[in-house]
DNA sequence: CAGTGGTCTAGACCACCTG
DNA sequence: AGGTGGTCTAGACCACTGC
């Protein structure tokens, strides 16, 4: 661990102590961190802050706090698995894994809310709503994937240029002024597949397909797109962690 | 909204706050919440108590906080899906949607590890740990559902009498002195089924399935059971609501 | 600029685990 | 009994939204 000057925000207390428990300077050889009250002297932050901060932690896997014991890191999570949690980003997930996601296919086109493919789960929208409507295709060290079929409200996000296209979307948006995302509804099926996503898989028509469908709204709790996402059923795993109380 | 003599408690404070929301009484037309400082007089606890119960209520999905204008309830969720953050259990979340489950086969037996169907993800255990290894089938409204196999740890949990294999066997461990369970490492991902599952479902061998692997610690940490869960992937749907910051 | 939720401080007391 | 994390109080200040 390290010293600073000004004092850690919770943000950047959580990132201090990951690296710190990843590198294996706070912990004891059974795992044990040091109590509360060593570490808010140690970061120099309140209980509230540090509390703060390990609570994230936990909730990303890292650690756990047992009442009356202590608390422990944790041992690492399963190889290959997409945190469901997590809100990096998947090629931002994967980099930290040593996988590189690559976007091989983009198509992007506007249409009408009545042409679309589907609709949001939970919200009714004005059928002549124009929707900006992106396919892309994309790889996991090179092997297929992963198809995205994704429609952005053009009233809400305007134009996406086609650089945007190739990396985050997600990132794109966020930067927007007055754009901020809040949260995401998603819900997790197993679908039969045909046409383009079995072939960019190399599956047969009728194959499954792990799917996430994703509404996403601002912080404002507009919705301002919704996706369907076609996975790999062989290559995928979504991991989370349930805590109890 | 009711009055009380004593202060509430985070969670008696979550089941009211939802009660109040349900019956459409605090929020407005547009489904606005009072501000902060008017719950904290309506209900009469402090900001920290309210804002972690609506931080609960977020979480689950009734409600969101928009940064500069006010809280929000939120329409209701995705039909028929199940909650991967909730914890209440199975049939209970069931019970909500006016859905029965039924336990309609069960098998339990002792072997060692080494003769498991499937490991732990993440966590090594002596080849000859003593596994009570439960299987049971389940209904959905009389309709198969789902296959689940259990294992736990001998050592840990006991006997596990007859009677608390039809319902939560969840529960059942939460019951004993001593066993508070902690957390749950969730793994999903679909696969394709033979034998019994398929049987169940009336499916092809081959056909595929939403499989959920769970790791169940102890609050102290320690791993007591690990299970796979095969559901019908034609009536399964998962929800979780994923947050930004 | 007024009003909203978000973060943080400082401290008290409670509940749980271990010796 | 002593030490651990869990809950709660009371209050300050910051950041965002909308008029």
């Amino acid at each position: 661990m390290s010293q600073r000057e000004s004092s850690y925000s919770t943000k950047e207390l959580v990132n201090q102590l990951l690296k710190d428990i990843q590198q294996g300077v706070i912990q004891g050889a059974d795992g044990q961190l040091p109590t509360e009250p060593e570490l808010m002297k140690q970061y120099q932050v309140t209980r509230y802050t540090l509390r703060q901060a390990l609570k994230n932690l936990a909730n990303l896997g890292y650690i756990y706090q047992a009442h009356g014991s202590g608390t422990f890191a944790r041992p690492h999570h399963v190889e290959g698995a997409i945190s469901l949690q997590n809100n990096v980003g998947l090629t931002a997930e994967m980099a930290r894994q040593g996988k590189i996601v690559k976007t091989t296919g983009i198509s992007q086109r506007i249409v009408p809310l009545s042409k679309a493919a589907f609709v949001p789960e939970s919200q009714k929208l004005a059928q002549d709503t124009e929707l900006i409507s992106v396919i892309r295709q994309r790889t996991l060290d090179d092997e297929p994937f992963l198809v995205e079929h994704s429609y952005y409200l053009k009233s809400m996000v305007g134009e996406i240029p086609d650089s945007a296209l190739k990396g985050s979307l997600f990132a794109f948006i966020d930067q927007k002024p007055g754009l901020k995302v809040g949260f995401i509804d998603s819900v997790i099926e197993c679908e039969m597949i045909t046409g383009t996503p079995a072939r960019f898989f190399n599956l047969a028509d009728g194959s499954p397909s792990l799917v996430v469908r994703d509404d996403s709204y601002l912080s404002s709790g507009k919705l301002f797109a919704f996706s369907k996402i076609f996975y790999d059923f062989r290559k995928t795993k979504f991991f989370m962690l349930k805590k109890m109380h």
